[in-house]
DNA sequence: TGATGTGAAGTCTTTCACAGCG
DNA sequence: CGCTGTGAAAGACTTCACATCA
């Protein structure tokens, strides 16, 4: 997931498996859609099948916060959405950057969801000169010259980087060296940091690519052939979250 | 709702980890690069340094594709770039629709490395009439009332939902009775698929909350003394460290 | 000689299955 | 009685370390 490039161990947060921290933001997701429609308590099954993964693996992952829940009964709604809120840190203002204002950064910087839970959209960055002071989402774009001053006049840790390839780097190393520990990474690129840095990608390619590889193997086993099939075609489905990286590269084919 | 989740066994395709298929994409952006600037042959740990991963890790992976390295040598980046390709099922094309032309999916059809490698861009498709017709990305958006057949006459199999979070499920659900099975999913929801169909998000939300929960813990760690010097990126102690202390305020919660 | 390929060991994650509490 | 919480078992992934071979 993060970290520096130095490979980092196990980066076990307090006790909490990462595979568990990142499944917290989709119970919390489930958990604040039940909150709204005033439901009061929710068992472990109805819970997993919200949030798409199994009762067993959600027991377990909220035994590694504390005993939350009543047996016989469930968990408190409200009191779970507080306390996994208050573990992934969203009960505090995180003042967050986006790099790079082009097509996808200014999707981002759109996005609802970015304001939504603790996240503020603090600064618009980008390299341009004719994007600065142009509004976007509200926000006027800022010119890259300006960035680490703009991190520390915000007391900005996080920063999102939506910039081409080329430039994610170099605006990678400044960020850091500004003061930011934890990047979103939409560049394709893998991006070297300093240990206690976090770094998360997000690359559609690389999703894809993923994807093509599933989809070239139910198309094999579908109908192999004209022989016959090898059990049922099926397997996988399910979600997955994660992370993702890369991003370029032309398809070559040599012998 | 068929929650077809009872155990999908596998987590390996054809004997491949899922966790190795994962990182395919990774290496081949890398020997790309390399292959760019005509290196003929790179050894494991040089492309693994590349790609952000370690030599043995990297070497383990493409054990599972076959022995396509020379001992003492490395590997020739070229044949690589193919097996890898053709691994992934790159060297066939692959048409994709992307469903809501919003910020994000407009930024999505813009994105350049869509089209780089195989994926091919067939169609736009968005449920505002007042779009319909619209060209983004030089490719006229098109009306959801015929997404069943905008599916078939292109015979895509992998769809793109980039509508908001209500109008995923139904998206998807067209999408798969059309015949997609495979859907990369920005809305921020979860999608519930028969067997057989893979679904991969993209969840910016989640992201970031991972982030927030580790630049949560980084500050509690710090220096356990008053604020927490920004510049200075503390690293965290690797391996256990089980203890972490944070002694949050025993919180109280809302009712 | 030098780097691959790979059993074996180690670590993390998931799943099972049931004791135990409300 | 129902559902949580959790040891223990199973499984997946990573790392080690070295035999192996060009």
């Amino acid at each position: 997931m993060a970290t520096g490039r130095t490979h980092r161990p196990a980066t076990r947060s307090r006790g909490i498996p990462e595979a568990t921290v990142a499944r917290l933001p989709l119970y919390l997701r489930a958990l604040t859609a039940l909150s709204e429609r005033s439901v009061p308590t929710v068992s472990s099954e109805e819970l997993a099948a919200a949030a798409g993964v199994n009762s067993a693996k959600l027991r377990k992952d909220f035994s590694y916060l504390g005993s939350y829940g009543t047996r016989g009964v469930g968990y408190d709604v409200e009191y779970l959405v507080y306390q996994i809120s208050r573990e992934l840190g969203l009960t505090q203002d995180w003042p967050v950057v986006i790099v790079g204002i082009g097509n996808l950064g200014a999707a981002l910087a759109n996005y609802g969801g970015f304001a939504s839970r603790g996240f503020r959209v603090a600064a618009l960055i980008d390299a341009d000169p004719a994007m600065a002071g142009k509004p976007v989402a509200g926000i006027p774009v800022q010119h890259s010259d300006d960035l680490e001053k703009i991190i520390q006049d915000n007391g900005v840790s996080i920063g999102v980087i939506a910039t081409p390839a080329g430039a994610a780097q170099p605006v990678c190393d400044r960020l850091v060296a500004a003061g930011v520990t934890s990047i979103l990474n939409f560049a394709p690129t893998v991006l070297t940091v300093p240990d206690g840095v976090d770094v998360r990608k997000v690359d559609l390619s690389i999703e894809l690519q993923i994807l093509a590889f599933h989809e070239q193997r139910k198309a094999g086993e579908e109908h192999p052939d004209g022989a016959a099939p090898p059990a049922a075609a099926r397997e996988e489905s399910d979600e997955s979250a994660d992370q993702g990286p890369d991003g370029d590269v032309p398809a070559v084919m040599p012998a």
